[in-house]
DNA sequence: TAGATTGTTAATCGATTAACAATC
DNA sequence: TAGATTGTTAATCGATTAACAATC
């Protein structure tokens, strides 16, 4: 997933981490220093001041940062700004939790359709959107009304729908089912896998007395 | 988070990546070759080999490495093979949906508690096992039953619920809600921010055409 | 044995930190 | 103005890749 000037991929992953700290400031403080800001998230002000310098010049030499300005035009750089349509497949437990996830809509992102095989589950309503047959996946893609899918199927669904999502030209995808999904393209994909944290996490507490 | 021997975050971070790769390959193939499995992660041969390294020599010249072998030394050094008592803190949609979330188990949590302050969810069963008021919270992490928090609450409740879980002695937290939680005393800690992924994934995608 | 492939060391690449001139 | 703090370049550190001797 590399592209778009040279801002390196790891940069652009802090930048929400910033946008949310950003946020819970803006009530607080008008203006904050690198320095203030590293020693919130425990990293070094000059990471970051090289981190906002590749976008710009945020910041007033001998004053710091403005807030409020900050976290607009990081929200812009990362598009938080804009409402973008997304749809869910696969409405396990996991599909309803993202589709009632109140952090996605404060990410700008709206969910537009749901889909399921489990013919006790389609036709129901979820988020105020009705969960249609899987079937009717690539034909609703094919449309262009969304540009983001999560996908929170089994593993064994993914590679068949991670296609209809290709072949539809689905913007972006975020996978919560246990497989990498290596798009072609360069077409942006998140692979998340939620039971890798619980085993990182294992790793680093063998030496707990009380495990 | 860092502790033990000299091995990279970075290289136990990919392990959980491997263990799921070679579990897939358990009944399909007898061996690999490092070249073979980085092919089919998308990197490269000489990281397979250098990471595995770390962890003693697994392999064998001129053969590769035997699949099942692997596995489950993997899965030994990752803890995957004993089980870990973890409890979950807020029973929201989110909540619900981790405590039913089959890789856990796979992965070797077994869930022995649930904690909320909503009365109306108090008393309810989630995955066979009864919500508990969190002011029962501080109580049972001091009886070191569990080894492991989840916490799946909003935002405003994590200061609180962190420091209970630390004086408590808890061995490590996830978390959910979006606030970073920086643990004193090394206790391992990982921050899971859904909406992070959502506004990275965002950025990429500005260039899309139908968004 | 000859071919294959590991484990490991050295070379390269990229990311973080330190330093400081520019300037508000 | 003097003090503060940025933006940026240089120095350091760490991670990845390449190379190859060891050996199955």
């Amino acid at each position: 997933m590399k592209r778009k000037k040279g801002i390196p991929e790891i940069v652009v992953e802090r930048l929400p981490k910033y946008y949310r700290y950003f946020k819970g400031l803006i009530d607080k403080k008008e203006k904050v220093s690198s320095r203030e800001v590293a020693e919130a998230m425990s990293t070094s002000a000059s990471q970051i001041r090289l981190d906002l310098s590749h976008f710009g010049g945020f910041g007033l030499q001998g004053y710091g940062y403005n807030v409020k300005d900050l976290h607009d035009k990081i929200g812009s750089i990362l598009g938080a700004d804009r409402h973008q349509s997304y749809i869910i497949i696969g409405v396990g437990n996991m599909g309803v939790a993202l589709a009632r996830y109140p952090m996605f809509d404060e990410a700008g992102f709206v969910l537009d359709g749901a889909f399921d095989v489990d013919p006790k589950v389609i036709g129901t309503e979820i988020g105020g959107i009705k969960v249609s047959d899987v079937k009717e996946l690539s034909g609703y893609v094919k449309t262009g009304k969304s540009c983001v899918a999560v996908i929170a199927t089994p593993a064994e669904a993914v590679p068949e729908i991670s296609d209809i999502l290709q072949e539809g030209g689905i913007c972006g995808i975020i996978n919560f089912a246990p497989v990498d999904i290596y798009a072609k393209n360069d077409l942006p994909v998140q692979n998340i896998h939620l039971a890798d944290k619980f085993l990182t996490l294992s790793y680093w507490i063998n030496s707990c007395k009380s495990c």
